[in-house]
DNA sequence: TGGCTCCGTTCAACAATGCGGAACCCACAC
DNA sequence: GTGTGGGTTCCGCATTGTTGAACGGAGCCA
């Protein structure tokens, strides 16, 4: 629809990490469209502070989408319940703490808390996509989706496999959500990075409706010594979290029986 | 120009702390636009990740904008920079450290580093702007712009006191920047809140043009113990800055050559 | 249960709007 | 001086977005 706002889209999507400028006839060619409107909308995406002028001449993402992100993250309840949460894990366990949530069938990181540990992991950034099938809070995700729009995602992104361990059968992955519904969290055992492990667990909203997950990432070896431990830590913590969004059990029961008779 | 876009940041306005959803109607009539049009509008935005739809069919500010938001941090070469220096400043003093930029004449907050003390400040977030006449970087900013554009940035926002000891007398600002630009560092002794002192000095690019100020915000009873060593302090630390980003004195020496024949 | 209102969404016709080619200006290079 | 490549301006035509009315669903009250 609103051709011209689906450009402002396109736009954006030229200035990432590798390109943080772009002159006006750049973005003409990329986008195949004379300079003349490129100018237009580039000059119009300044006013309302999408994008801002250099000096000389060349345009950057606008302090605008800075002011928008800070409101955004304040305003994401359970971010920032999650917040004090994750900090108590990280000092807890010194280990790097993901936020994520499930966005238009894609699995997006939302808040991250890097590990204290010399021996860390550096995957994700925050606002960055990642696959579904292959990380622990992506199978939590996946697992309060209804199957229907699970296999809808599927059929967009298959199940790449990303390490030896990455599950590439779809059957496969449809157990495996079902015994991460039952009891509560989910693994990642080297399924996304090699040597890389994750325990995730379900954050609810006053609704029941799980709205988010969280995730302890860990170096294998590390890891295996004290599975169970991080296992507790993770699901305790979500647990906490939930209850801080107003989340009750009773909802919980009420739901699962509305599942079970729906 | 470009109804459209413009109407896109419209929209993005209505998107404020106190309001992080809104809905087709609200939209409309904030807007003073039929809902038809607001539908398309949102629907479009959605499409492109500015906005997202909540499960009651509300909209809200869309994930993308944390994607962008990282690129454009990730991307502001003085702010990549002059972190870790602000993290040093933290460890050294435990005072907490801004760091601002001028922005289509106002004065924006970039990144920002909570002190460590009991007795903290928190005034700014990330995003923000604040007044300029009143703040520590302010002044930097503004001593380092030409006058006419702080004239017709006054013009704009006048004086207004915010403390007893705000300067509101033009003259007055002009001879201050005047000092500021001569001794290369800015105070704010209880001028923009009651209490709180700041100190700030610039960062230069490496063409020599100021791009930002940091400062240290200090509650007044530790601030005047160790003025001094404060001042010392965040001009050392954006000397290093600036340094990094390329900046010699030599070129610096040039420009005031230039200021002071033109 | 039926009728009420409120809200989001769809549609099609009309008119304004933004599109894009060409022309202009400027800086820099050869 | 001339040529190239950038940003910017202009204006007529047709595409695009606007609009109001009509639809369908959710929730409320009698």
């Amino acid at each position: 629809m609103l051709s011209t706002v689906r450009r402002v889209g396109q736009v954006l999507e030229l200035f990432g990490m590798d390109h943080p400028e772009r002159s006006v006839s750049e973005v003409a060619s990329l986008l195949g469209i004379p300079k003349s409107t490129a100018h237009a909308l580039l000059r119009t995406m300044c006013d309302i502070g999408l994008l801002r002028r250099t000096a000389d001449r060349r345009y950057r993402l606008g302090w605008r989408i800075l002011a928008l992100s800070t409101t955004l993250l304040a305003t994401t309840q359970y971010r920032v319940e999650a917040r004090p949460v994750m900090g108590d894990l990280v000092a807890r366990f010194g280990e790097t703490v993901h936020l994520a949530t499930m966005e238009s069938g894609r699995v997006l990181y939302v808040d991250k808390l890097q590990g204290t540990r010399a021996v860390q992991v550096s995957v994700t950034g925050i606002g960055v996509e990642l696959p579904a099938h292959c990380s622990a809070v992506g199978k939590i995700l996946l697992a309060f989706q209804p199957w229907p729009e699970v296999e809808a995602l599927l059929s967009r992104t298959g199940l790449p496999p990303l390490t030896p361990n990455t599950i590439t059968d779809p059957e496969r992955l449809r157990a495996e959500l079902e015994e991460v519904r039952e009891r509560g969290y989910a693994l990642d055992i080297e399924e996304a990075v090699l040597e890389l492990c994750c325990v995730a667990a379900p954050i609810r909203d006053h609704r029941g409706e799980v709205v988010a997950a969280m995730s302890l990432s860990v170096p294998a070896y590390r890891f295996h010594r004290q599975k169970d431990e991080l296992r507790r830590a993770i699901v305790a913590a979500c647990r906490e979290v939930s209850y801080r969004l107003g989340y009750t059990a009773y909802e919980d029961t009420q739901r699962r029986r509305q599942a079970a008779s729906g």
